[in-house]
DNA sequence: ACCCGCGCTGAACAAGTGTTCAATACTCTG
DNA sequence: CAGAGTATTGAACACTTGTTCAGCGCGGGT
């Protein structure tokens, strides 16, 4: 058999149906839609998947497979997911909106290695403490899941091609800065809300 | 006509809309299941809405209404979005991924307003200077709307019950601190950034 | 009293859905 | 070359989808 060499219909079919259900969503794609752009019959994958379901399932395993393949414990393990290719990021944000199994345990594993590599940094000096290190990396997490998951309306307002690397660049050191230098320059909206919060 | 007092079946249709569409999607979700919902047949949805896209824009209009009414220019516009109640929230997040026109023109407004209000900021001193207005604002728009679209993973890992206020103020603070203090105590990945990105 | 208009419904329609199945084309093993 | 096994298909099935339509009950205006 030659399922490793990967350009066979499976494949075909499993990119296709990435493609389609990062941009209509899953219950808005119809297994006809991804045979017919993998040029194949309907009957054909279900044939190799099993069901819609068992398509989706596919579409995760590859995903995950991808992103886990590269990246070691400790380092940034966000960059693999930010540079992976856009139909991928597409999937990705649908995925973590659909609350795909698969996501959440991606999104749980990106947490706890953020948590590690800061609590590394945190021990080497270069990233501040935290007064709830879980809640930090949790939300560093989701703010660097932002603009994959809202990269159209970022791409819209910030240059002519959306996902065009140029611009997610602008928003990236834009972030960075903000994550360095700090946002605002003094603690009163801080303050400010620790008074509210005690309750 | 009674159409001002807004118990109607007119009204307790677009909240189920509101729901489902938030829950499962839009494509995801039946006309059928949600006269079910609202207790009325499914003839009455559209003839009180046209279409079930009709019945979308209803629920776009109506979230980005009650958004609008409170809040004047200057202020944080976020406040109100991330108050809303979780079902608004839901929707919004769908409809900020499917791409709805009045998600992006809400998407687009949050922006500005943000942007104006990061200004003034500036101006009076309690916001520190960035190399890049817009991109700044964006990046921060996308920041505050990251727990909104990723709330339930969030909430998993945050604490048990998720979009619970308890959880959510505690990734506000964790995200407040970063705001304020930085994240980063030098600017070794600002500069390593600055560096890759000369091209 | 009439009946117009409105909210509302049940039944139906055509189209599209996921999935099944028998049958064909293909490819490698013996 | 024969044959087993896989890849692939067209047609069909049962079902759900969004939408249409004729008709029901009922309140208020003339």
């Amino acid at each position: 058999m030659r399922s490793a060499s990967d350009l066979t219909a499976r494949a075909r079919i499993r990119d296709a149906a990435l493609i389609r259900f990062g941009t209509d969503g899953i219950a808005g794609t119809s297994v006809r839609a991804v045979a017919a752009d993998a040029g194949v019959s309907p009957a054909l994958v279900v044939h190799h998947f099993g069901s819609k379901e068992g398509l989706r399932q596919a579409c995760d395993d590859h995903v995950l497979e991808g992103i886990r393949s590269g990246g070691e414990a400790g380092t940034d393990a966000l960059g693999e997911v930010l540079q992976a290719a856009t139909p991928v990021r597409r999937y990705l944000a649908r995925a973590l909106l659909d609350g795909t199994a698969a996501a959440s345990t991606l999104f749980d594993e990106i947490v706890d290695r953020t948590q590690q590599w800061l609590a590394t940094g945190e021990e080497e000096g270069w990233v501040r403490p935290a007064s709830d290190a879980r809640a930090r990396a949790v939300t560093y997490v989701s703010w660097l899941l932002a603009p994959l998951v809202l990269g159209d309306h970022v791409g819209r307002l910030l240059g002519g091609d959306p996902a065009e690397t140029a611009t997610a660049v602008r928003g990236a050191r834009a972030g960075l800065e903000m994550l360095t230098s700090g946002l605002f320059a003094d603690d009163r909206w801080l303050t400010a809300f620790n008074e509210v919060g005690e309750r």
